[in-house]
RNA sequence: GGUGACGUGGCCGAGUGGUCAGGCAGAGGCCUGCAAAGCCUCCUACGGCGGUUCGAAUCCGCCCGUCACCUCCA
């Protein structure tokens, strides 16, 4: 069987396109990756979950994947054009913030970004083959930098060095902000260094031996421009072409058009083919903000503290969603489209992501007790599976892969008693589905860590064992007929957060996903 | 003002010319001591107005509306 086409919408040529590697079979791509100010929100994840699909599509198609991902731990000014030597940036703005919580911006950096690496594991996101750091290639920046002044396409002030945007053809290309005077136009509150050529030349590298980070330079102490890491440590990892560059919305302007002309201005040609951006998710119908009350970190519904009152209550109660449920969610909207996540989604995520797991659960019955028959899943879920790789080759098109894949969890449910070849045909599926979509099991084995501990009283031994007790009452009223005492007992356990299912073969429970 | 994306049933969300999306919620049924879970059945929509066509959610034009970016942001 044929592989379907690999296509994505390539921002450069507002066309959705075949993907064809430079190298046969060997996607090679970098993702934008967080600056390490504060936990990640899942809005980033949006854009993470992204790249992450594209790896595994590729994957399945029988790519090799080859993926840089940074960790942006400089800290930026909040506004480019800035150059006031006490100004702030937002990593310096987060250490006054919780001054009293890191000893320096270092350890403020290191502590957001293992956080981040943890939050990456818990929505079983594929580790990059490559993950830089922008601290440990301030030598390559500069070096970088040093070549653009060489070659006349910076400049530089009093203040920093200067990319020339006049020195590149087709600057504004990949956004659309072609016009200098539309960047003028603009009302925007920026002071601007007067010494700049064009208003739309930004920075490469600041003065400023003041700032929490800084390092030597031809220019004196300071600290290099935002969007210069990124051109550097893409090039220098994959290599001055390579497939596809990934990121958020937002960065198509300025930073991926900036991006752009550094690496046309090094290599002396075009990097990068394909730009994928990831749009924005707004959370029940409004752009998320902390002033809304609507912006959630990815541990704040994975991992609430029994304290964090801006956690819903629905998800704060059940110590937190299982992350997977997150990541079901975030992939019930196309990337390319504007999704509007609810809380109601999430919970009715959490189920599905159940239902993969309740039926991962009888396949490995299954499998023990391997009963002799006819394998009445295999043809179905091989066509499903076609189904659902087709829709993700199709422009990640996640929806419909999952509508596909949730097709093969009814057929795995609907079979009465599963032979053992059945069951093969269903692990077989389960595992290729998780491959390709990551949603039936965690490939990390990391639990992810709580600031204040977890929540998650269900799992203690003491508590589960009083459940058992409560369980077993139950089930001597049952046998005795009294049915008042259990249904009792029952509700007893919904207050726990507790369901309980009388099947064939005896009791079972399992905690209560709330709704809403 | 510039640029781009989008508008599908109560809700979310697939679908680029003619035949089923799927899910959630809701209704009925099977199962159950009663439930729960699961299964079966039902609920049939494409912002507005024109146009092309035998036929349009789908193509074209105009209009209305939503969202985003335009040097903080994924």
């Amino acid at each position: 069987m044929p592989s379907p086409t690999f296509r994505l919408y390539n921002t450069l040529t507002h066309e959705t396109e075949p993907v064809e590697p430079i190298e046969e079979e060997h996607l090679r791509f970098y993702s934008c990756g967080p600056t390490v100010y504060m936990y990640a929100h899942i809005g980033n994840f949006r854009s993470f979950l992204t790249a992450d699909l594209i790896r595994r599509t590729a994957e399945a198609i029988g790519w090799d994947v080859t993926n840089v991902s940074n960790i942006t731990d400089v800290g930026h000014l909040t506004q480019d054009d800035l150059v006031d030597p006490g100004g702030e940036d937002k990593m310096q703005r987060a250490l006054e913030r919780e001054g009293e919580r890191f000893a320096n911006i270092y350890d403020l950096a290191r502590h957001y970004t293992e956080a981040f690496l943890e939050d990456w594991g818990a929505l079983n996101l594929r580790e990059p083959e490559v993950r830089p750091r922008a601290t440990e290639h301030v030598t390559d920046q500069l070096e970088a930098v040093i070549e653009l002044v060489e070659t006349g396409h910076a400049y530089t002030t009093e203040q920093g060095v200067y990319f020339s945007v006049e020195s590149v053809d087709d600057y504004g290309h990949l956004s659309g902000n072609t016009e200098a005077q539309q960047l003028e136009a603009t009302d925007r509150d920026v002071v601007e260094d007067p010494e700049k050529h064009d208003p739309r030349d930004f920075a490469l590298w600041k003065h400023d031996p003041d700032h929490l980070m800084h390092w030597h330079s031809p220019w004196g102490w300071g600290y290099p421009g935002w969007h210069i890491e990124c051109s550097v440590m893409g090039m220098q990892y994959l290599g001055d072409r390579f497939d596809l560059h990934t990121g958020g919305e937002d960065l198509i302007f300025p930073h991926h058009e900036c991006e752009i002309a550094q690496n046309q201005s090094l290599a002396g040609h075009p990097v990068v083919n394909y730009w994928v951006h990831t749009r924005f998710l707004q959370v029940e119908g409004e752009k998320m903000s902390k002033s809304t009350g609507n912006f959630y970190t990815v541990r704040d519904l994975i991992a609430p503290g029994p304290n964090d009152k801006h956690v819903p209550d629905s998800v704060r109660e059940q110590g937190g969603i299982d992350p997977l449920a997150l990541r079901y969610t975030l992939m019930q909207g196309q990337y390319r489209k504007p999704f509007n996540f609810t809380l109601d989604a999430l919970h009715t995520a959490a189920r599905h992501v159940r239902r993969y797991q309740d039926a991962a659960e009888r396949v490995e019955e299954a499998l023990e007790a391997d009963a002799a028959g006819p394998d009445h899943l295999g043809d179905r879920l091989g066509a499903i599976h076609e189904r659902t790789l087709e829709a993700m080759c199709d422009d990640l098109n996640t929806p419909a892969a999952t509508a596909a894949a949730l097709e093969g969890v009814k057929a795995i449910e609907q079979t009465d008693r599963l032979s053992g070849d059945a069951a093969r045909s269903a692990r077989n599926w389960l595992d290729r589905t998780n491959a390709l979509l990551g949603i039936v099991e965690s490939e990390h084995d990391a639990e992810p860590a709580t600031d204040d501990g977890s929540q998650d009283g269900l799992s203690a031994g003491h508590l589960s064992s009083s459940i058992n007790t409560l369980l077993e009452d139950r089930e001597a009223a049952r046998t005795e007929g009294e049915y008042a005492r259990a249904d009792a007992i029952r509700d007893t356990l919904e207050a726990l957060g507790i369901e309980v299912m009388d099947t064939p073969d005896g009791t079972e429970w399992r905690r209560t996903i709330e709704v809403g």
